[in-house]
RNA sequence: GAGGCUGUAGCUCAAAGGCAGAGCGCCACACUGUGGAUGUGGAUGUUGAGGGUUCGAAACCGUCCAGCCUCCCCA
């Protein structure tokens, strides 16, 4: 350790240490949980792609400034995939017959994005994402809103802690008509309506007079963003939220007619959720309804709604209030001692009992004081302890420790299972 | 890609040009059949890297690397 160096990781990249693992694996199995209770099926896709299937999207900066793309052996542009909507657009494209819609499809691995590490973002992390094709209304919006309200439920994570903000982008290109912002104009003002809350009020509006807005307009918009009713004039938005509600999220959601969201492919409804604290200003999830996906991979249009959750954000806001109750990194409850070195086979016979009755059992691996090896058993967290020394042996029992209550008892080796599948309940 | 802050023991940090330190953690013993407590003792550093200035650098200067924050973008 003092004279070699060790070679760092690659800048970005994770390293899951068996706490962090643990922590991932949380994310995964609620993730899991979530998209199963509403049938979605979970697929994958390669994690290597080509740079064509991105460069569909011109003009993106996704690919061209935040992919890593290198040479493969033969000189062909191989790109890490930073995202994974164009993959689906072309798995669905090439079955898109044979398929079976409404399709429910939910996924959760790696991406890789070559961006400056802070804290939210690194350069690799995994993402879960939830899409359902193939059909194109409020409810089905709605039930994507939901998967995620219920992973939020699933963590832990209270209405009031979180929040979903959902807005609709064909509500939005319509109130921009009314203020008779000319439709070139309106990507630049869903811009500046993205960046706001990270602007300086008066500098704000300077900005939208630049982009060629009156004053009117100006007022009119800062009117519109000011309007948390304006929902109710939407016939989508008053359709999705009733559906909300029936699905018992309604306390997870709310309209927010600032949420625009960059990506260009969306066509309907968004949504983002935040933690309320604030802690991370970053959104932990983002989606919507893109309704022209298929058609730029060559396939039929097909319409679908999605979302996508990187695991650093909401990795640290769980971490933050303390939600982690799972005890993943709990490698064992049990742990066997070994009194010394000719009751190795006694102790490894009643470990390998244990484990016939499917309890996870750590042997401990050597003779040595015991003292040493409850250090052990208490620092990896290990519930029961088991001790097999020559009185014990002598009469056919094993003593067992309970770490928790500090109790112990002797028992008759028999008994052993049946009193430990009991207290491990 | 742009701007700012930071980097000292495993961790959190002190030392403001003059002997590299503390707390916590770690290891051993007290305690040869029992963890967390207590006591005693112990180990640990190319001060992120490599240069420059200086009699002397953890400190000052520039370069590189990494982390954090803001912008850009986004999960």
């Amino acid at each position: 350790m003092s004279e070699k160096k060790v070679i760092q990781s690659v800048k970005g990249t994770r390293e899951f240490y068996p706490t962090e693992m643990a922590l991932r694996n949380f994310i995964y199995s609620r993730a899991r949980e979530a998209s199963e209770l509403f049938g979605f099926q979970e697929w994958d896709g390669p994690f290597l792609e080509t740079i064509d299937l991105y460069a569909a999207k011109s003009g993106d900066e996704l690919v061209k400034e935040q992919a890593f793309v290198f040479p493969d052996r033969g000189g062909d542009l191989i790109t890490l995939r930073p995202e994974l909507t164009p993959t689906l657009a072309r798995m669905v494209a090439q079955k898109q017959n044979e398929l079976t819609y409404p399709l429910r499809w939910w996924s959760f691995g790696p991406f890789w994005r070559y961006e400056r590490p802070q804290r939210g973002r690194s350069r690799e992390f995994f993402q879960w994402n939830v899409d359902m094709m193939g059909v194109n209304s409020p409810e089905a919006d709605a039930e994507l809103i939901a998967v995620a309200a219920n992973f939020l439920r699933l963590c832990g994570l209270k209405p009031d802690q979180t929040v979903i903000l959902i807005n609709n982008r064909k509500l939005m290109d319509q109130q921009f008509a009314e203020l008779e912002i000319t439709p070139e104009n309106r990507l630049a003002v869903s811009n500046a309506v993205d960046r706001r809350n990270k602007m300086e009020s008066d500098k704000w509006d300077q900005y939208v007079i630049d982009l060629g807005l009156t004053e009117v307009q100006l007022n009119g918009l800062k009117k519109l963003l000011a309007d948390y009713d304006l929902w109710k004039t939407s016939d989508e938005l008053v359709r999705l939220f009733a559906a909300l509600k029936d699905m018992g999220v309604g306390e997870y959601v709310r309209f927010d007619p600032n949420i625009m969201r960059g990506l260009l492919y969306y066509t309907g409804t968004v949504f983002e959720a935040f933690d309320t604290s604030g802690s991370v200003k970053r959104a932990i999830f983002g989606g919507g309804r893109y309704d022209n996906l298929l058609k730029e991979v060559g396939g039929d249009p097909l319409s679908g709604v999605g979302f996508a959750m990187g695991d650093v954000v909401v990795g640290i806001i769980l971490k933050e209030l303390g939600l982690i109750t799972d005890q993943t990194s709990l490698p064992a409850k049990v742990m066997v001692t070994i009194f010394d070195a000719g009751s190795y086979g006694v102790s490894a016979k009643i470990a390998t009992n244990l484990r016939n009755e499917g309890i996870n059992v750590i042997l401990y691996p050597e003779p040595a004081k015991l003292q040493k090896q409850f250090k052990f058993a208490d620092k990896m967290g290990i519930k029961s302890v088991v001790v097999v020394g020559p009185d014990e042996i002598s009469q056919g029992n094993v003593t067992l420790k309970n770490l928790t209550d500090m109790t112990q008892s002797t028992i008759s080796e028999s008994e052993l299972v049946s009193v430990l599948l009991k207290s491990l309940k």
